[in-house]
DNA sequence: GTGAATCGCTACATAGACTGCAGTGAAATG
DNA sequence: CATTTCACTGCAGTCTATGTAGCGATTCAC
């Protein structure tokens, strides 16, 4: 297995390694376009995994070979953001401070989420859905959690003397949950996607302030 | 339904509205029970609602009638918490400054769990679970959610010229992101009962600093 | 009290997410 | 060309969760 976006360092670039592989990629992008636009037209609940693979002709089996379950779909290249965060902590400057690097990091996720996402229509519809369907909801906090727990460990090799596992993931705690919290408001007072980034910097900075 | 716990104001008391009323706490009492025991027994993977439903003789069916989902059957007693804060945060004395409020809240929310559900060893499985569970981690994670959201709203009324509604939100979910990413952190290094306790304490502790 | 309404529970049927297994055929390997 | 790999298929099966109809015990109204 081993797919990009989780392979060691940098953002992989294209690299087709073979006839077989980008089929595969193929099939992978026609699931989750296929997703995106039944979920558009007819919400997420009334859109079955069999009617996606159908739409993208593959059989239903094969939905769940390249997606451990139903909302996966939606959360497909979320790694990517977190390598870039974790980067960003890895590659701590010189005298850099606790409270910069955290912001930095988390600077990169929110800003790559809106170069990425925003274009393709992929974050509206995400964030819409997550703010309204439990079942989306529950897997994407799930996924915070373990990303948490990376960019925890991760600020805590950069500031080892500084930082114990707990304060570690503590802080990490508090601006994921923070910046997740104002822009789940954000959303659901129905603000767009500018006034929710600016909701997000705005948590993170509150938060930033307790790393003096 | 209205069930307790979400009644209106204070924890209700024992409330014994009739025989059938009783019966039907009886039968909940008994899927609670069945679900943990054999939880303990198996591992929550490996029992299904069928087993549970069967150990409590009662139909499968009905456990669905008490309970949204396989996992809030360990939720169950989850919601006099939340009362607990919201009245911590309304009652808010005069004078008093937003972060000692804020701490004043978690600390309700955190004493509680200690004190309600550790006899019963509820707390420690349901943390051990929490801790090892994806599908009970989602869930838990779930419901502090829209808690979070309840509780910012209270925040924001009782400090209506200090906080906009974004920053009430990113305020509270700071705290309750740190305070669950530091006690999950101690959970999954497994530390004790007093210890995740103090974990949480200092992740409060840490995110009060941000509100001065 | 007695009939009527309520409601917790049951049994049955069904949808839909997800998995294990035994293939098949095309692509990679050498 | 022979062999191996592997994405994909089809199918049977498990489990969660829900809709429906009906039974029977409590509760209510008169």
């Amino acid at each position: 297995m081993h797919q990009c976006g989780r392979c060691n360092k940098l953002p992989c670039v294209v690299e087709k390694r073979g006839l077989r592989e980008r089929k595969k990629q193929r099939t992978r992008q026609a699931l989750i376009e296929a997703a995106v636009r039944l979920f558009e037209d007819k919400g997420y609940d009334h859109v079955t995994v069999a009617e996606i693979a159908d739409a993208a002709e593959v059989s239903p089996r094969t939905f769940f070979l390249h997606f451990q379950a139903k909302e996966d779909v939606l959360l497909a290249n979320a790694d990517v953001r977190v390598d870039l965060a974790l980067q960003a902590i890895a590659e701590r400057r010189a005298g850099e401070r606790l409270a910069e690097v955290l912001v930095r990091a988390m600077d990169q996720m929110i800003a790559n989420t809106w170069d990425s996402d925003l274009p393709s229509g992929l974050a509206a519809l995400r964030a819409r859905l997550a703010a309204s369907v439990p079942a989306l909801q529950a897997r994407l906090l799930q996924r915070y959690l373990t990303v948490q727990a990376e960019l925890a460990q991760a600020l805590q090799r950069a500031f080892p003397d500084r930082l114990d596992t707990i304060t570690a993931s503590a802080l990490v705690g508090a601006m994921v949950g923070a910046i997740s919290a104002s822009a789940l408001t954000a959303l659901q007072r129905g603000d767009g996607p500018d006034e929710v980034r600016d909701a997000m910097r705005q948590a993170m900075a509150l938060v930033a302030q307790s790393v003096t």
